[in-house]
DNA sequence: AGGTAAACCTGGACGC
DNA sequence: TGCGTCCAGGTTTACC
């Protein structure tokens, strides 16, 4: 499901409801997402504060004095904050009960995930989990611009497509958001990484950074389920350009959007907008 | 090493 | 109504 703008919008959704708040329990109720769920989840947070809720790439981090819970969504993942009394629906894997002033559980943290493919993971005070250490630079940082699109792309001969969306080189883009960023910029999703020079990586950079911004403004994407913790969907996907368009007409041209696959990936673009 | 495809899993949309 | 097929916002893993 998520994206960087989504899983900010959680994120932004989340904190107010988990800053400070106690931890009294957590529920697993099934062992194992897309990872088994350490014992330190069950074992370390309860009894501890969370401290900050933050944001890297598309994961989540629920800081403690002990350590981090982390949460990556998935394709499918949401979490919400909701009254203890909130019946139990499918795929409710995991629960993290609140305690409020009183002393008493409050809220309840709630983590459903239909397909599984998110995780719970646990990253002990002053270390940073496996998962995160080959991350490349946050997408609205100082350090992505058209310098460092360029280096890291000369030699590569697979389509600026794959290079955008893997997260080695760029954080938190992902299919809706490379296919947005693309067209904005007027480069073929196709084209060899390798074959495009500095100025459209500038260009591509910038439309990147515009598109993130103005999705993370709308509260994400939401195409069938995204809601925000809070329960509202997002509104970016109203304007969309390219994603989810296949076969309409190009925005600007008129010319039907060619749908196809690179990378595994369903991709479309305009083949005269886009070169 | 870079590049590609399969794998993980469930549910919804669609065609017959 | 039911069944088969395809598709989905991600990422690792195995293999060329």
């Amino acid at each position: 499901m998520p994206e960087l703008p989504e899983v900010e919008t959680t994120r932004q959704g989340l904190a107010p409801h988990l800053h400070g708040r106690q931890i009294a329990e957590v529920v697993l109720r099934r062992p194992d997402l897309r990872w088994p769920i350490p014992r330190e989840i069950a074992l370390q947070l309860p009894g501890e504060r969370i401290l900050a809720v933050q944001r890297r790439a598309k994961y989540l981090l629920l800081e403690t004095a002990a350590g981090a819970a982390v949460v990556h969504l998935g394709m499918s993942g949401k979490l919400s904050v909701l009254p203890p009394s909130t019946p139990v629906r499918p795929h409710d894997h995991v629960d993290i009960r609140l305690l409020g002033r009183g002393g008493r559980v409050d809220a309840v943290l709630r983590f459903n995930d239909p397909r599984r493919f998110g995780c719970l993971l646990w990253q002990p005070l002053g270390t940073v989990h496996p998962l995160l250490q080959t991350l490349g630079p946050e997408p609205l940082s100082e350090a992505f611009n058209a310098d460092y699109l360029f280096q890291r792309s000369r030699g590569r001969r697979a389509p600026v497509k794959t290079l955008l969306m893997d997260q080695r080189i760029v954080v938190g883009v992902g299919n809706i958001y490379a296919t947005e960023a693309l067209f904005a910029a007027g480069v073929s999703p196709a084209r060899a990484a390798g074959r495009i020079g500095h100025v459209r990586y500038d260009r591509i950079a910038q439309e990147i950074q515009r598109i993130l911004r103005k999705a993370i403004q709308r509260g994400g994407t939401t195409l069938r389920d995204f809601l925000a913790p809070d329960g509202v969907a997002g509104y970016f996907a109203q304007e969309l350009s390219a994603y989810g368009r296949g076969g309409k007409p190009c925005q600007r041209c008129g010319r039907a959007l060619r749908q196809t696959v690179i990378a595994n990936r369903s991709t479309v673009w305009c083949v005269d907008c886009q070169r």
